[in-house]
DNA sequence: ATCCATGCAAATGTTTTGCACAGCT
DNA sequence: AGCTGTGCAAAACATTTGCATGGAT
């Protein structure tokens, strides 16, 4: 789950390449979300992290952003605990939640996510275009202050 | 995914059995979420849904009885599109979630279950005790007014 | 009798909206 | 130039809190 973080160069091609108009707040904030992607950040931690470096950017600006990325596809909402949070990452995968520190950890597993297509193939679904499977993994952390890993 | 709603005794019985008092509004309002468990109702939907029939009952308390119930494990707050809404269901079970209707519909299924258990005995789980797995299912209902299956 | 839950209303927190202006293409 | 996005502040919405009273055990 490593994410190279594209250049502001490539970061203003995605937007254009996604429909919408590669303004100065954008870039930005889409760079905020690639480097903290893990963070699944909300609308108002977006807002104080760029404020720093950008204090002009109003945190409605950042809601109407958020929502826009959305729509253009480049962002999700977290399908877990609540869908204040979003999610940069591109790759199907799904979530770990650790119900102590309320952490939401992307976990992606291939090998797991052919698991389970294989399974759907050989189900009959009425009324339902399955779009994605994903797993969301509910537990807690031993040690709050290390990291999880699942091999 | 069919609950028989119990008695009102038998409600009684099952606040007490949490650790809760049993008292009148308490009693109302788990037997709204027992009779209307498909719905995963908000806060806003239950206070709605009682007030017909119990106009005394106020929304903070529909608030702070739904997050007793949920510190006493007799709900969960829904970990699918948003923690708004409640969940009474007490098998393991996944969510369906339309893109369209923004329906959340519970599904069990207990092949699955035993298919993602089996693949998770063989992995390496550090530092991090898993309490359960769900699967979440993303898609759209082709006829938003028919019910949905999967067998 | 004791203690916890409730109702009410105020406070807080979050998100959306409207509109004039600025900045992309 | 023509739109669309932005900033600001107000509004709308959702949730939490404090405190006096009522109800369950």
């Amino acid at each position: 789950m490593r994410l190279v973080v594209p250049s502001r160069q490539d970061i203003r091609a995605k937007i254009v390449a996604s429909g919408l108009k590669a303004t100065q707040q954008r870039i930005v904030i889409l760079e905020m979300l690639l480097i903290h992607h893990e963070a699944h950040p909300t609308a108002e931690e977006v807002f104080q992290h760029i404020s720093n470096t950008n204090p002009g950017i109003s945190l409605g600006t950042v809601y109407k952003t958020l929502d826009s990325f959305v729509e253009a596809n480049l962002l999700k909402r977290v399908l877990s605990d609540n869908n204040r949070r979003f999610d940069v990452n591109e790759q199907p995968h799904g979530h770990i939640y650790c119900s102590n520190t309320q952490e939401i950890i992307d976990y992606a597993d291939p090998e797991l996510d052919k698991v389970i297509a294989d399974y759907f193939k050989g189900k009959n679904c009425q009324n339902f275009s399955i779009q994605q499977v994903s797993v969301q993994i509910i537990g807690a952390k031993t040690d709050p202050n290390q990291k999880v890993s699942i091999t």
